[in-house]
DNA sequence: GTGGTCTAGACCACT
DNA sequence: GTGGTCTAGACCACA
């Protein structure tokens, strides 16, 4: 839930991924007001300018739309967050097979790994 | 199987992962020589240097032995190098747990999709 | 206190046992920030090579953490900075035992030679 | 008692260590014959140029006479070997004291914690 | 020949 | 500015 500033994965990356899962989950709605930049990254404790490229590459996915003088807005195009839902999965998973295979696992190992595990939903 | 130049993973990383790979798979055994140094840095196309990070991170791990002027070796210690499989295969779950929690997705959900995927058994 | 270029000891390690010294001490406490990489290196006079190794080798033994952008730091966790204490103490009198054994001294012998000694708080 | 090819401290160095130490405890008495060059490269399980290197230094330090045709035999001079007792023990109590130093120990603790400790003999 | 250390200098991503 | 990676090339100790 929380920033890691030690983490081997950027900052910015970590809030973009953050925001995507929101609205994934559908915690934020398409169309929905973001906080402003500022706001954000006092709230989270990051630099301004780290919270900026955020929203900045947010846009350029075209997961959100800057309205001037409003703020930056979730955009209404629903077909584009189902898209953005796909691409996030694919690439997920495909770097994990990347992993996998170049460490030397089976699929179907890995899997049972996962199923067994005691984490989180159990889903 | 080959080294990616321009990947966002450090090449270093990618040898270590590569030669643990091959550790796991079990084609380089317990006791086995690894190619010397600069032998296997002309082989990959890399730096002696970056090569030789990578020996020094691999004996760190408690995976190879070096005995002086005659090489490096996998250890002998099988029990360390089930340690390893276990360790890596679990950090490789965790942190693509992580990945799903922070983006948003189920568990039920990825592990559907690699097993339907295009990847892999069926590629 | 300053670095001997000719020692048989490696430079990084001689800096590394420098800052470690330090934290035992207490001169430099937990969430301290250590001087960059590059400022530190002219300090000492040497490559910013070899003193980014000295902090690299830092942060794997947990001793340090990197924020990204901002600098390495003493880790806050003081616990493990006494678990550091501990076993540089158990590593260090552990091999000189060693050393005495094989070659061929008694314990109480040598301690009688350490208190007799000219050094330390009677130099 | 047997040689650590992984070791720190080169096999060499271990080698004459070993030797020195028996001279010290009286194992092996002044004008004692070694055992050949290649006899006891063969018990120890080295290479012949490695423990050549080592009667070589041996004879260097003054500890050794070798008589053509004959052997290599422990020197008969006496003195030599007290100065030698010494020797070594100044040089490994003061190259210790360095390390506690730097690392940030007091003597004290130090030794403390030597008396208290699990080893050896409880000398 | 083998690993290990160090320098000099370049380039990159992140904040 | 901060840490991180990589190259090229030199030099060293060890076996």
């Amino acid at each position: 839930m929380s920033i890691d500033f030690s983490a081997d994965k950027p900052i910015y990356q970590q809030l973009i991924d953050r925001i995507t899962g929101e609205i994934i989950k559908g915690h934020v709605k398409p169309g929905d007001k973001l906080p402003s930049v500022r706001e954000y990254a006092v709230e989270v404790g990051v630099n301004a300018n780290t919270m900026q490229r955020v929203y900045k590459e947010l846009e350029t996915m075209g997961i959100t739309e800057t309205k001037r003088g409003q703020g930056t807005f979730v955009t209404e195009d629903s077909i584009r967050l189902e898209q953005l839902r796909d691409e996030v999965k694919k690439d997920l998973v495909q770097s994990f097979l990347t992993n996998i295979e170049s460490l030397g696992f089976s699929k179907k190992e890995i899997i049972e790994h996962i199923q067994n595990g005691e984490w989180g939903e159990k889903g």
